[in-house]
DNA sequence: TTTT
DNA sequence: TTTT
């Protein structure tokens, strides 16, 4: 066993966070991440499109701060999962298990020049954005207070997740 | 874009060996990936099953050195690859190509205490298995002259890769 | 044999360009990679600085983008050299040999709000910086025409770099 | 901050098992890893040879499985220290600390075929050898009551490693 | 279903 | 559909 994987690209969306029947966060998001220029093709410019999925804290700290668009570099292992859905047919879905997300642009401040430092979090007690410095009205840490973010508002839809997908 | 997978793990089967249309080699394999021993369920051992694809030279090598339930250490980038399958709906297809591979383990030798000097093999003008030594009926490179590994033989069944997917 | 290294953090100071004598160019530069936050050791922030050497189009497309300061993403493989120094001490040189890096900041536009399209630069052929766009007085790539950037001006100094160095 | 590496080599030597003042275990070893083949020196094959840390459990674990000339595949991150020499001069140590160490062959039984399961161990709570199975005079893991493994024997000389330099 |  |  060796299972790792670095990946940096732009989230095609704002993360979703999630909470299991127990009670521990999940996010998901998809990063956008580039291909090796190929020179003879002259077509557009192509892109892998690779599931991410973090757990617990850094779940918490993904869903604050990443967003739709912006740079973001991961680590963590590959995964493949796979399920019967309802017709009758196994699905195979492959993800990143990340333990690891830098945040590579830090929200541009008002009508700031941007480039704050550079943030990072991990999943192994170092989490937690670290002194996080700049947070504002339009680029900072949402998620507190506001009803719509409230985990549960989801729970009409089902979770296809379960805690024995906890990796850890 | 950075975009990098690192893998060890087992065959699960011998590598698919084919050629496209235009020629070029693609071999094709599935790694057994252990994941990190997770204490609590002491249900058995898991792995994730990661699709390998190795592109020209390097298939060769890989369909010639590599066979079921060897170990293998895999560098390359993680793709997502998506076709419309005969009912019409969207497939995808996640898989890491490999430029890469490296042979953990020498086949054991007739009555060999194994063990040679280890070998790998990259696509970047040093594959070739570089000086691979010791070879023997039931465990050297195959595929010289034997009709059954003929890569045309397979010309009967449609291939799904065309030379648009070639990564470089 | 397996080799990789990933790195992110910001350039102590601008590149140094140089060529060999068969005029080959070589960039190199420190990057300070931040260490994971130790939270016990209330102490300042701790980095690693960790000397990257690049080599022919990736050194001059380096030697053009990056400055002090600026964050860059590197791959690469981890490289001992060593040498007998003038007291005739055996000296050990580590280094990470880059096959691609990846510039995770544009450089601010004019008064602008910053954030183009980021760039990467990689040695395989799909090098180039492929496609940078804005460039302006104060940001865009320098080293056009002005004498002071001439690789050769610093001819005097000995470069401890042969062309037997030369990774590939 | 984003700081990767990963690495197959052998070892030089037997791994050497120190513990800090405080009792903590490290253990260090070098890395013989061969370089990509380099087709024009017709010269003779190349290596790097990386210094590893490895702390804790993983220390211990090492220092019993892993022997000179043993294939391994580590993880971890690069790290520089510097440090004044008794000549007042400042001196750089650049060494790999691993989180994660595999053992890529399983010692070989006394008449035995070889290639029983690899091992891993690695330093989140996973460690240990994992039912690591045979074990046997020539081959098992030492330092079960033999007075020359005793970590303390070495007390006399000087060890250039705190508890400071512990990177968790 | 996709990001800049 | 999976390897040891």
């Amino acid at each position: 066993m060796l299972n790792r994987v670095i990946l940096i690209g732009r989230l095609t969306k704002d993360p979703e966070l999630r909470y299991t029947p127990a009670g521990v966060a999940v996010a998901q998001f998809t990063l956008a991440v580039d291909r090796p220029f190929s020179r003879e093709q002259s077509s557009e410019r192509e892109a892998d499109f690779i599931p991410i999925v973090v757990w617990r804290q850094l779940a918490e700290t993904c869903a604050n701060y990443l967003r739709k668009g912006r740079l973001a570099a991961v680590e963590g292992r590959m995964q493949v999962r796979n399920y019967e859905n309802n017709e009758g047919r196994r699905v195979y879905v492959t993800e990143v298990v990340a333990d690891n997300v830098r945040f590579l642009e830090s929200p541009n401040r008002e009508g700031g020049a941007s480039q704050g430092r550079d943030e990072f979090a991990g999943n192994s007690g170092n989490s937690g954005g670290g002194g996080y410095g700049g947070s504002s009205r339009s680029s900072g840490p949402r998620n507190s207070g506001n009803n719509n973010q409230d985990p549960f508002a989801d729970d009409g839809k089902p979770i296809d997740i379960s805690d024995d997908d906890l990796p850890f």
